[in-house]
DNA sequence: CTGAAAGCGCTTACAG
DNA sequence: CTGAAAGCGCTTACAG
């Protein structure tokens, strides 16, 4: 069979074929496509098997273009060099992948560099038209960029955080860090340790001054000497480790707001020739996949990253087809006890 | 000012206002921004000045509909969960997303699972559009949907890995895993070891061949038992070291084939009441970023991950652009050194 | 329930 | 060097 005249045989297959072939108008196919209930029975089935017998793919391109969405969400990150590399986040975007596939979405990465801010690309991703929502991930309270979202009315949720005034247009998914926090200091006390350092990330960050305050609220008599800030890397995390322990050489427990940061503590103390958890315990939290494997195995709070990124696409996947109820939701977090915790045995040097 | 009849104040400024208000028509704005030579000094500044001073974004969609480029690439993985969080990803992952950024190219993330493939969806990436090309990040031989690419003239390069038969439009681009290997081996005999055992990933994987060519060659008389088989993991890792003591309890050394495994092998050693290194030195591969924070700091071979990443993604766009050379670069390893690796101590138990 | 027509917002030959 | 026109491949009112 010859092509009519005017179409070259090599021509990709467009909803005008399947129209021709099947019969109807290109509307038809369309609305095939799209599921409308108005088509008929009769007339989907027969649009369905032309397009399955050419093995016809709508352009996704000329879809977004006629129709609302891109079908495509964004993530976005604080510079993407030591932040894709971090575990933490690795699970928060493979959940949104995951999500995002099974409702048909696309995922595209970006990070949020000065100098993208600056150039307003941010506000640009709705604009030009490459995403209908984003997820912003691993950001701090001077990252006021934030607040510009939902200020255009553009669909925006928080992931594993929280900030004031971001106004309706924003949501927030979290981890429950008070609740975790509350249960690793329960269980240190529970072990006897009366003499407890912390080793905090930021004061910048609200879901890291969770940890600050549940730490707080246990002291009743509270010694602010007793913290030190350990800015979410196992360096600083050793050097905050370092100061607390100068300061205080009777400290039993070092509470880590992370596993990198209870990493630093660790090597820090083993430098000093103490042993874990012997003379000093260490918990940290998080549960990175690797925490189980360091020497000692890691004592530490289960965070469920992979669950909070499926969930944050869910509910961002809402808000953009219409969903106007605020979004606001809390995910359960578990102890895990290792090897890096044990009784207290008070010292004296 | 009232807009002209028929407008609504409240729509987005396009390419049309662009044309009017500058006195052009919207073939010239087009080419202004296309930065198409044809266009003069006066008419293109003219056009600029109406772009800035209107805040005009062009519309991508509509771009990519008209031009022939999405301006997007494709990262492909199998299986996301795992792998994202997976030190090793996130680094080629940053370094490709970042060049694509200062290249003007947006980066979507998708993962290649068994239905995935069954559904052709690997194609549909092309074929509905969503992107220009595909970067291909931790497959094996067993994976041999990556011929389906280049057969179907999509441009699609190799990341850190080699296949045979994949045809002219793919490429790769890899660490010098031979080398590193070699480097890493001459280490180990300079600093006595004879007896050494390795602890390979895969033999679905090139580059985890290279390794084991490297092992062999080293021994004249080559004994298969100094060999076992880790998966790339941390308790596999563990197992296999298990497996090379039991049959071996005089090896002084163990090479192991990534981090992860080098982690499970100092994880059995401990356990078993040996040192590392005083009685057995452990060597990884890959320097990850918490390598150094291992109790004892591993000594490994450093492979350039974000480098690759960035040069995989800038060879893909030129292919993308038309670049027809075939691609095929091996970025160089360093050996580093660190606490996990001592002088060989001729046991016998 | 279905079709004819307009339109989404650009780019690309083609004239001049 | 620039403009008028067609076209990219869909979806969406609007009629009927």
């Amino acid at each position: 069979m010859r092509n009519a005249p005017g179409t070259t045989s090599r021509k990709r297959v467009g909803i005008r074929d399947i129209a021709a072939s099947a019969g109807v108008s290109t509307a038809t196919v369309s609305m095939v496509l799209n599921d409308n209930p108005k088509i008929s029975d009769a007339t989907r089935d027969r649009v369905r098997a032309e397009i399955d017998r050419s093995g016809y793919q709508p352009n996704r391109i000329a879809q977004s273009l006629s129709g609302k969405y891109t079908r495509v969400i964004g993530i976005l990150l604080p510079e993407l060099r030591h932040t894709l590399a971090d575990p933490y986040f690795g699970e928060v975007i493979s959940g949104v992948c995951d999500r995002a596939a099974q409702l048909g979405h696309k995922v595209t990465l970006e990070s949020a560099r000065p100098d993208f801010i600056r150039e307003r690309k941010h506000l640009e991703l709705f604009e030009r038209r490459f995403v209908d929502g984003v997820l912003c991930i691993g950001f701090d309270d001077r990252h006021n960029f934030l607040g510009d979202f939902s200020a255009a009315g553009h669909p925006m949720l928080v992931v594993n955080n929280r900030f004031d005034g971001l106004g309706e247009a924003t949501g927030v998914v979290l981890c429950d860090y008070a609740a975790g926090a509350e249960r690793a200091l329960a269980y240190l006390d529970q072990l006897g340790h009366r003499r407890v350092g912390m080793v905090y990330g930021s004061r910048d960050v609200h879901t890291s001054r969770l940890l600050v305050d549940a730490f707080e609220k246990r002291h009743h008599a509270f010694d602010p000497s007793l913290l030190e800030e350990g800015r979410f890397a196992e360096d600083p995390g050793q050097a905050a480790a370092a100061a607390l322990l100068d300061r205080h050489p009777d400290l039993t427990a070092l509470f880590c707001g992370n596993d990198k940061m209870a990493l630093g503590a660790v090597r820090e103390l083993t430098d000093r020739g103490l042993r874990v958890p012997e003379d000093v315990s260490v918990i940290g939290f998080d549960d990175l996949p690797y925490a189980r494997f360091m020497n000692p195995a890691l004592s530490t709070v289960h965070l469920p990253f992979y669950e909070v990124g499926d969930l944050a696409c869910e509910r961002l996947v809402e808000r953009i087809r219409g969903r106007k109820k605020p979004v606001d939701e809390t995910l359960p977090t578990r102890l895990v006890i290792r090897e890096s915790t044990g009784r207290a045995t008070p010292r004296r040097r």
